[in-house]
DNA sequence: CGGCTTTGACCCGCGC
DNA sequence: GCGCGGGTCAAAGCCG
């Protein structure tokens, strides 16, 4: 089987405060339908692919092109790191202009019924009660990607319920709140689009996912972050850390394949259409994650 | 009818 | 204390 191999530049985000511009190889096989070679590919729908140049620029087909182009990821809780993918010269907003900085956040972590603020006024040790909330807030991984992207809600694979849209100050659109569906799983996530450049939209996720993605999503990417090889136990990263499956997700938002509950999302339609380069451009996931931490996947 | 969005009201922290 | 801004609640409505 012919492979070809192209190089991918991105700064790694994953283990350290130090952006490093790394280089990664996407491998995919060429022209060949012969998943054999790859059997752990069986587990996905190889109707749902994505060619090479899809994972770098999003869609090309349906005028989708450069609509997924993510130009930034910020992890919020230190100095912001930068992930820039793909090369297409943009100068995305500065990182910290318009990633939220507040410090009267909710817990995330908690169950997010409507006890927590009205329960804590009618306890007894509310002082102990709000300290340890606030430690608790401290404690969540957060961070925020910027994308290039035509549509607000991008699709990462779980399932999201708005809960809150708010005006932003000096800017003229507004921000959006979502907590994840899955009971007992607080992640929350906020939407805005840059008021510096409107084409770029702000994605701030807090907190962690206790679950894995949701099983009856379609698409590759939801199948491939709950195969085995992504357990959490085989995940290289230290505790505080962010999820590994959100921040590889956040990267590639348009790799989103499934057709969730939203319905502008703009991988509904792809995932109803045969891929027009699956013929020759067949992508392989277990190729790019080798490469992408091959620590973890090492190639056999 | 269940799941979701919309949206005004409310809560809370912070600065003045 | 007051006002402001961010975040959340929850009722109402929409939609498949």
């Amino acid at each position: 089987m012919s492979e070809d191999c192209r190089e991918f530049y991105y700064n790694q985000l994953f283990h350290d405060d130090q952006p490093r511009q790394s280089t990664a190889t996407f491998s995919y096989s060429g022209g060949s339908d012969d998943l054999s070679v790859h059997p752990h590919l069986q587990i996905f729908d190889p109707n749902s692919y994505l060619s090479f140049n899809e994972i770098l620029h999003g869609p090309t087909g349906d005028d989708d092109h450069n609509k997924y182009a993510i130009t930034e990821i910020v992890k919020e809780e230190e100095k912001p790191v930068v992930v820039r993918v793909g090369e297409g010269g943009e100068t995305p907003a500065t990182p910290n202009s318009s990633t939220t900085t507040s410090s009267n956040e909710a817990v995330a972590s908690e169950e997010y019924s409507n006890k927590g603020k009205k329960e804590s006024q009618e306890n007894p040790s509310e002082k102990e009660v709000k300290v340890k909330k606030k430690v608790e807030k401290e404690k969540q991984p957060r961070f925020a990607f910027m994308t290039k992207s035509e549509v607000d809600h991008l699709e990462d694979g779980y399932r999201w319920r708005k809960y809150g849209q708010k005006a932003v100050k000096n800017s003229p659109y507004p921000r959006s709140y979502y907590r994840c569906t899955t009971q007992k799983c607080g992640v929350k996530k906020r939407v805005e689009r840059s008021f510096e450049d409107p084409s770029i939209v702000i994605t701030t996720y807090e907190g962690q996912h206790n679950h894995p993605v949701p099983a009856n999503l379609r698409g590759h990417v939801a199948g491939m972050f709950t195969s085995p090889m992504f357990a959490p136990s085989l995940m290289p990263f230290g505790s505080g850390s962010p999820d590994f499956t959100q921040q590889l997700l956040a990267q590639m938002p348009h790799l989103y394949g499934y057709d969730g509950a939203n319905s502008n999302n703009l991988y509904h339609q792809r995932t109803l259409t045969p891929p027009r380069h699956q013929h020759n451009q067949q992508f392989s996931d277990y190729g790019l994650l080798q490469d992408i931490i091959p620590h973890v996947f090492p190639k056999q």
